[in-house]
DNA sequence: GGTTGAATGTTGACATCGTTCACATCGGAG
DNA sequence: CTCCGATGTGAACGATGTCAACATTCAACC
């Protein structure tokens, strides 16, 4: 599937267009995104972009797709992984994503994905998933609710700086309502 | 055409910017706030914007500076106004805030104003009242984290979309705790 | 196998944006 | 009245998203 030869016709672009954006915004800020420098970094030049998506925000929504699919992985993992207190580990891993791809979350639960909702039906796909993960793990409604809503939050001002915290994963168990000592958890970072 | 009347240094360009901008940030989408437009509005061209901003950020940053008061202070009179459950009425004016003024709040809370943090007092000043606003009302450290974290997270999920909500005040109600419908709620709360 | 049409990329162009530079104008202090 | 600092203007630069016209390649059919 690599052709290693960089002939007229590029494998693959929209994987590499994928990637490239990917790459952007993890690691310039948040308005570092650009069609055209993805482009570039793909090898290609800017229109050919328009052969694989009709718009920079069908990209912008590819790309939240993908997030979305592996925030939800993350929160199963997580879950899976602490059976005597799965919800705390999901919001440890809830923050832990935001925290680690701030641009990428920001991106997720943004104005433009916002608009996009109805409009990409592997977006909507897959933000229900991860969702889905959260609520299976809560109980009532209201529960899952209150979870997601504290959980989401938390992230939230903690990308700002609006909470000072040096050790995001104990606030976030803190604040979870649970005082557990137990420190497997707190290991899963990686920062 | 009115360049007759013009008297022209406008009397005061910095709030006729300011003015602007806000409205644009109000009525237009997201990205529709531009420099150039703000400018336009006002009746002047756009580097005259650079006489009373560095930068396009630093607009940026007194609006959200002016939001963050307006903010605090629908919070101090929400909570001044129901004196039995000042909470709960908090958490409503925070949502109502949110919804009522979606880009506004966005760009609170958004990564260019994290950005600026630290650069700009005023700002900095104008959110941590509105933050003292709430924790004020909320006890412990944790206990205003699980508020404030729940009440913003549910505000962001609902800018969303993704949370159907038909009556979003009733869902912040029903999630704070305060008088739960279902008898389940009230469990998953303390613990 | 060569012809042909659909995919895919390329160059060039347009409008818009943030921003800077050099110049114009106004209002107040001397 | 003069002169200077504050304020506003116009032209221009580089970058962006996007479109239109043209070029190249791949695959399918006689």
């Amino acid at each position: 599937m690599s052709t290693f030869n960089r002939p007229y016709h590029h494998g693959d672009l929209r994987a590499a267009l994928i990637a490239a954006a990917e790459e952007l915004l993890d690691e310039g800020g948040d308005g570092a995104l650009s069609l055209r420098e993805a482009a570039r970094r793909a090898g290609v030049s800017a229109p050919a972009a328009y052969r694989h998506f009709p718009d920079k925000d069908a990209l912008l929504a590819t790309i939240a797709a993908r997030g979305f699919s592996a925030f939800g992985q993350a929160l199963r993992e997580a879950a899976s992984g602490a059976p005597d207190a799965p919800l705390d580990a999901m919001g440890v891993a809830y923050v832990d994503f935001a925290l680690a791809r701030p641009a990428r979350f920001r991106l997720m639960f943004g104005p433009v994905i916002a608009r996009a909702k109805g409009r990409d039906p592997a977006l909507d796909a897959a933000r229900e998933a991860a969702f889905a993960a959260l609520s299976a793990q809560a109980g009532s409604r209201a529960a899952s609710l209150r979870a997601w809503g504290m959980v989401h939050g938390l992230a939230m001002l903690l990308l700002d700086g609006a909470l000072p915290a040096e050790d995001p994963a104990a606030l976030v168990r803190e604040v979870l309502g649970g005082a557990p000592p137990s420190p497997q958890a707190a290991v899963s970072a990686g920062r």
